[in-house]
DNA sequence: TCAAAAGTGTTTAAAATACACCCATGT
DNA sequence: ACATGGGTGTATTTTAAACACTTTTGA
């Protein structure tokens, strides 16, 4: 039986994640498959302490998928709908999967309480791809990363979470400088040119697009890449921390 | 004693409105006087009823406080700090309020319920200020729209919840087409003008907003409003309906 | 006919986009 | 020397801001 102890917790709210990794021109997003259903996955998600704020909520739940501290994380929307879980068209499949829990890990008086309606915040986190290793959550069998384009079905609202996180995801890219927390500590131009198309789904110019990045003066010019290729060489760059 | 029962409401979630309205020349928002304290004021809030959405509970509160309907209204962010009424500034004034409160209009345990740590949703909403009567709400004296440059002292962090709200509205009013919820039905070019500045904080040339305004295609001209002022009468405008 | 404010057209500046070209690299 | 892709400068278009002027209204 589990540690978990539904009365450290506020009831009926809970915490999505969209984690947002780069790799190989794709953007994509952690995912995790439950221990349930027929190849039926969800995002990292998790609960919050009485005694933590949300923020702390969403920071300790990315840690423990990610082994990632001081990760960029944002919250962008609540998913409050009444039905959203309930009525949800995997609403059998959860069924089955909590029925499953019960005794095993959990009481029943914890299964209901997870088994209640709930509002959910969104939070949408970036990562360097590089660093995480993935650990599926309570409910999960499995986790791995998988391309915007080609998500999993996923349960309850989750789809719509992950537009949702989409959509802020692009808002905040140019607003805020936060695309860089989605690259290693050095990359070349055109790997932020590629993150840009990823996040953006559109293709920009080259020369219109390094020069609008490099007027923005975040970027430090480090030594060229070498990588045996016979073209020249990329620069290296590096964000700078102000 | 209040008909008010906790276990209809979903536990430490709560909502809070920054309704916005626009007088001469000026954005202002609704505040009510709490029954306790030294002119101390808050913004209209209410709890989600375990059946219905935070939608719904959202524009039911607005229903509460303006007596309208049809409400535009959008969640901005959530507030969630485990201190964020337990540690304010005015928790001792907090605390005195809803001692007032036991045995007159809530029980013992409701008022414990009430005193907990809440997540606070925030929802901006818009409305045409002739058409509201403003109600106070259950912990509320009386009611009333001030400017957004002189508020008075607000509880809480609901001077933070404001200004979040304000940021929210100015990033929406020229993405989405929301500004023209603000004004009565039919208005000048002037005034949408001065709306513009007010959400904005900034100033703009009469010619060059009306030509932009009109190319957004989103306005139908009507005639003319004759003031009795001698001077050219402005023309009137309606917002299309799609 | 005059003052006050509305409304419109034109010029100028700035920003975004498109086009053309040169440079470094390893075989 | 050459193929490959990186990098930069210039021209063009589009958009935004500034400037100048005409029109309407009631006294």
């Amino acid at each position: 039986m589990s540690t978990f102890n539904i009365d450290d917790y506020i009831a009926q709210l809970s915490i999505d994640c969209v984690i947002f990794g780069f790799k190989d021109g794709e953007l994509k997003v952690l995912v995790s498959k439950l221990t349930y259903g027929d190849n039926l996955w969800c995002l990292p998600g998790g609960y919050i302490l009485k005694t933590e704020s949300v923020d702390a909520a969403a920071a300790r739940i990315l840690k423990k998928s990610t082994g990632l501290d001081n990760i960029y994380l944002e919250q962008f929307r609540v998913f409050g709908d009444e039905n959203r879980i309930l009525q949800s068209k995997y609403k059998e499949n959860i069924r089955q999967g909590l029925l499953q829990l019960k005794d095993k890990r959990f009481d029943e008086k914890t299964i209901a309480w997870m088994a209640n309606r709930f509002v959910c915040i969104g939070y949408y986190a970036l990562v360097d791809i590089n660093k995480v290793d993935p650990k599926p959550g309570e409910f999960g069998a499995s986790i791995e990363w998988r391309s915007i384009d080609d998500l999993p079905n996923l349960t309850h609202d989750h789809d719509t979470i992950v537009s949702y996180g989409l959509k802020a995801l692009r808002q905040n890219l140019d607003e805020k400088l936060i695309g860089f927390n989605l690259l290693p500590k050095t990359f070349t131009m055109k790997e932020v040119k590629e993150l840009y198309e990823a996040v953006h789904g559109t293709s920009f110019a080259m020369n219109n697009f390094q020069k609008k990045i490099l007027e923005l003066n975040v970027l430090e010019r480090l030594g060229k890449k070498f990588t045996g290729a016979q073209n020249r060489a990329p620069f290296l760059y590096q964000f700078k921390e102000h």
